[in-house]
DNA sequence: TTCATTGCCTGACTAAAGTCAGCTAATGGA
DNA sequence: TCCATTAGCTGACTTTAGTCAGGCAATGAA
């Protein structure tokens, strides 16, 4: 059998839906029926309108209503008016209601863990990297990218990948203490920002954006991690912080970069950059970058 | 959001789910409930045993009884006595029954090409191949060893990942036609052998016995598919390849390396094999092996 | 103030899935 | 030959899921 893409996706379909069937039946297990588990651990510890717990759960109105009568009824779950618009209505989970979802979420972890131990040793990053590509090129529309705080976990994760990268990729090594790397509050508003680009919750990449409240600005930090690469996502980073860049009041941008970094220096040039002479003296960095970013400009 | 082993198997489930769940809808939209399609489609064009769909979807006696019923009324199926025990029955598509089977099958198809149209080129290749490791992972108990054809096309698969991973990792390069290559003859019973192991249908690794009819063979081209390493298949397939050299009426076997090729090594010094002086005059090989496999030797 | 709209609920269904006890026929060993 | 076992079937259920037509109260624009 030559296995073309269409009979590889279908084998691994057949092959998760079981696995993902075992996760999934951490919803049943605890005696109430699969619609109850989901709409309980759908409201969860945040609580939810009806209509949102409607829309993502693909339920019909009627049938989510007596579903939230019978978790009320169970004592799981309150429902009240939503203060701002006394039509919609919002479920919370009660003690009990929370004690129950964090119990639907152990048999989760517990499920999901047995995959894991399942697979000795050498598989499991192997094995861990291949779902987050796969969760990534499923989830590329839901992919978010938001201002966070250098110091920030999801951040300090980002940027030892790209250090990580750095240190492989360039024919010198790399060392962050050779290289000029900036005071973290040139990269905080008000004059920088760093940005992270989120799927479903995992850091995916970043970029930053170094200031001095000046009217030039300085790319940083551009990363994409390999699970996310090929969706668009450096370009969607640098139009970010370009958007960024002008809300800081910055009209030009300049980057500097290594020569080993090819893909980059491709998306630079793609995307209305001109190379120019050295504005820094950065050892790591072959080429240097500028691009007017003022409307107009 | 820190992202342990289990929280990113969590989201692989939940963004495959909905993938998986869009993929499983081929099963409707031929105007059937859900389970005579599942019952049909497992029947297939092979037919099976009451006992064995019953096994196969995990469904109860009289639920599957009343399923077959159906699919009899509609004219789909035909159950009919095992003629070897007259208790058993079997289970098979009639002519429509088949041209069903082959329509949910296209849906399948059409489903699964529609998900990767959603990635772009450079995509598809790294998310495919992160499908395939991940169902080889998971289907692991379920990859079995057989005997093919050197020119079956699985077993050319093999062949083709196996030069193009010597080519990528002699310092030398490699070229089939500068190594001593075997006749095909010589891997064919009754002189030699040529294994294939199969996950699920795919051609997930192989190993050559060269023989001559003599007592003393050669173990050539063992290979792994990158998404089944890490799995034990290397020993799995060495084991079978000695026990068919058994069958063959070897007692000792051979084979000569290349020093690149480090954990082949290994797994030749941790099970059994010493090394000897050149044995040929491969121009590829820095190390010659040999283990007695004689029973009793 | 009127009135269409929105958001959710209830009642009255149907369909699908699942359960269980008891039945019959075939089998194979004592 | 007897009889325990196996394989599957049937009848008589219950539960879960899903649908749809109204209904009522809150809302907000005319």
């Amino acid at each position: 059998m030559e296995m073309d893409g269409i009979s590889r996706v279908r084998r691994f379909n057949r092959a998760v839906s079981t696995e993902i069937g075992a996760l999934d039946s951490s919803f049943l297990g605890r005696g109430r029926p699969l619609g109850e588990a989901r709409v309980l651990c759908r409201i969860g510890a945040k609580g939810a309108t009806v209509a949102a717990i409607r829309d993502d759960l693909a339920l019909d109105s009627g049938l989510l209503s007596r579903l939230l009568r019978s978790l009320e009824g169970q004592g799981l779950v309150e429902v009240a008016p939503d203060p701002a618009d006394r039509r919609r209505r919002i479920a919370r989970a009660t003690k009990r209601g929370l004690r129950e979802v964090a119990a639907y979420d152990r048999l989760s972890d517990t499920r999901a863990a047995a995959l894991l131990e399942r697979h000795s040793g050498r598989t499991w990053a192997a094995l861990l990297e291949a779902m987050d590509r796969i969760a990534c090129a499923v989830g590329a529309e839901r992919i978010v990218i938001d201002t966070a705080d250098p110091h920030d976990p999801d951040a300090r994760q980002c940027l030892e990948g790209y250090y990580g990268d750095l240190a492989r990729l360039f024919d010198t090594g790399f060392d962050p203490a050779v290289s000029l790397d900036p005071e973290p509050e040139a990269l905080r508003p008000p004059v920088g920002d760093f940005l992270v680009a989120r799927c479903d919750g995992m850091p995916v990449g970043c970029c930053a954006l170094k200031g001095a409240g000046s009217a030039v600005g300085e790319v940083k930090r551009l990363w994409v991690a390999p699970a996310a690469r090929g969706l668009g996502l450096a370009e969607r980073l640098m139009a970010a912080a370009e958007a960024r860049a002008l809300g800081l009041g910055m009209t030009t941008l300049r980057l500097d970069t290594n020569r080993a970094l090819t893909a980059a220096i491709g998306l630079y040039r793609r995307t209305g950059w001109r190379e120019v002479p050295a504005f820094n003296a950065e050892p790591y960095a072959h080429h240097w970058f500028e691009k007017r970013i003022a409307p107009g400009g």
